[in-house]
DNA sequence: AAATTTAATGCACACGTTTGCGGTGACGAT
DNA sequence: ATCGTCACCGCAAACGTGTGCATTAAATTT
């Protein structure tokens, strides 16, 4: 859009000396005389200089804006991550680029591919749930271009990485489970190439293993998809089919949790008298359903916050790759509420 | 961030032409013998070309990015418009630049400056509750520049607007309750300066007007906020203060439908058989609350794509300011669940 | 008064692209 | 041999800034 901004050389005109000058007078530079630097101020100021964003960057190779390529937008947990993301972002003088891929590696692709060209000075990732390969980042990793994943994270060891304690999460809801005394939990576990999903599987059955009982693999059915729909169907399938009824379900995420809700629900069994259930990731709802939901807290803001520190710590190389301890645990916190408490 | 990338120079060096012969060859611009095309195309290819936008932004000035600013990210109705921005934006070449202004008049204001410096192509807005006086837009409109403002917009003449039709939707939903029997209907409204909140509260008196009722002023309770804390606060008061006791609560979104919901059952009565609740948004949580909360829906993601596109539109001429009708109102839905039927 | 330091500013180029215009050589026509 | 045409390509300027170096004028020293 053709504004017809002011720039530099129209004040530089308008003031009868050079551009340089009033490039100089605009910032700290020695050498101009206090007397043209508050000509050029105030001329700056009342023809409502604003400096070319554009051409800064193309001068420097800096463009003082971060990525961000998040599975998707609408999203509880995402939309808190960016939310902490933007606050960091904005408060250290940065702008923030976003992209959703939909769950698409080909968007996750083109999307740094458009970030790049852009010049941007870093990124914040957290993947696709089709991506099982990290090619397309770890070229850029080699080069040292500064790169943080979030929640979703590669399991490459040069990579930097902020999450939540997915397997103490998972451990401390299984655990209270159990206290409440539910034998036959089954696991609504997340796709399996994401890590956060073998972590909190990891988490489920560790916590049964050191209370004395034996996991048994067919309690843990993927739901691939976490919405509730599926969730309420599998929940259902295995209400009916299951040999053992189970007596309780630790859902991967809130929403299916919510699935197991209804199912039990509508195949008339009562939450949490005759099935306890505890969800992941504390969604607004958690406490507006009813029975209230339990669920294991992640610290979206506190994330976002977090990996965006990082990355412009390592923009502005406050700090270096090698001399950090390259991943960062966030704690979660058991939120206990109507649904597993009997 | 030094990428040293692979410049259009690069590439010339290597073949013994000049820049200007590059360019052309990657474009499809006549006067370039085939020859050359190809291998210009090829070496580019094998060096991994990337053409500095930045550059192009500055030679051309424009960006091909849009702004957004939005008053927060963490709100399921916002992230649906955001979602439907950047799958249009995407699918048309543009980048996305978010702000949330927090609702704050300041960071909506610092905002628009630092896109502007960012020569972004145009803005998509969506006011922050502090915002009373639209000079900072005004006299960016005025010069032409595309802006398109959705949900929370500027009574004013020459501003493009995208809304939802809040009038009808509150038309129907309290058109529904007296059809249900409610006959003391509080409707807990929203920030007053808000147009959203007035044609809402216009929807409700009209209602109650064509069906033979007169509205009580008093029965207009603001929520400024409109948090479920604050609701429940104020419906807990209304309930016990009031002389006439309410038996229907429309609120002017979901989360103060919930505030009111939750008051209600701890004062002792039932949902929906003493009292019908009616929300507005159309939350995930409506559909899993019990009893499920009867909302009017708004189509979010719709609205971000419609707004995107007469935005891009503007931005590539395809459509000119004044021919256009300045303003899109997209259909609402009353979703009745169980909350308002008895 | 001449030489030297100091302060204040201008010149010119670079960042990576695009593009109007002019140049080169080949080839056929005169 | 001269001219015109044509296909192909290079030159140079521009977008708005920042910055090393040179330049000028004034102030100071000798």
């Amino acid at each position: 859009m053709k504004l017809d901004q002011v720039t530099i050389k129209d004040i530089a005109r308008e003031l009868n000396v050079s551009s340089s000058t009033v490039s100089r007078a605009l910032k700290e530079y020695p050498g101009i005389s206090d007397e043209t630097k508050r000509k050029v101020r105030e001329l700056a100021d009342k023809m409502n200089y604003r400096p070319n964003a554009i051409a800064l960057s193309l001068r420097k190779s800096r463009s003082f804006t971060i990525g961000v390529i998040i599975p998707e937008v609408v999203h509880f947990f995402f939309s808190t991550v960016i939310s902490g993301i933007e606050e960091v972002a904005f408060a250290r003088g940065y702008k923030v680029i976003l992209t959703q891929t939909n769950e698409k590696l080909v968007r996750e692709k083109s999307s740094i591919d458009t970030m790049l060209s852009n010049q941007i000075d870093g990124v914040l990732v957290s993947f696709s749930k089709e991506t099982t390969n990290f090619e397309h980042f770890s070229s850029l990793l080699d080069k040292g271009f500064p790169i943080v994943f979030f929640d979703r994270v590669p399991d490459i060891s040069n990579a930097i990485t902020v999450t939540v304690d997915d397997y103490s999460g998972a451990y401390e809801a299984t655990k209270h489970l159990l206290h409440q005394g539910y034998r036959k939990i089954v696991h609504l576990s997340g796709p399996s190439n994401l890590k956060i999903s073998k972590e909190r599987e990891r988490g489920y059955t560790d916590a049964l293993l050191n209370h004395g009982f034996t996991p048994d693999p067919s309690f843990i059915v993927e739901c691939t998809r976490g919405s509730d729909d599926e969730a309420q169907k599998i929940t259902s399938e295995i209400l009916q089919n299951f040999p053992e009824k189970p007596d309780a379900f630790f859902a991967n995420n809130d929403m299916a949790a919510v699935g197991a809700m209804l199912a039990c629900k509508s195949a008339g069994l009562r939450v949490p008298e005759d099935v306890g259930i505890v969800g992941f990731s504390n969604w607004q709802f958690c406490s507006m359903i009813d029975p209230s939901l339990s669920s294991v807290a992640q610290p979206g803001f506190n994330m976002g916050a977090k990996a965006t520190e990082i990355l412009l710590d390592l923009v502005e190389k406050k700090i270096q790759l090698n001399e950090f301890s390259n991943s960062v645990i966030l704690e979660t916190e058991l939120l206990i509420r109507k649904s597993s408490v009997r």
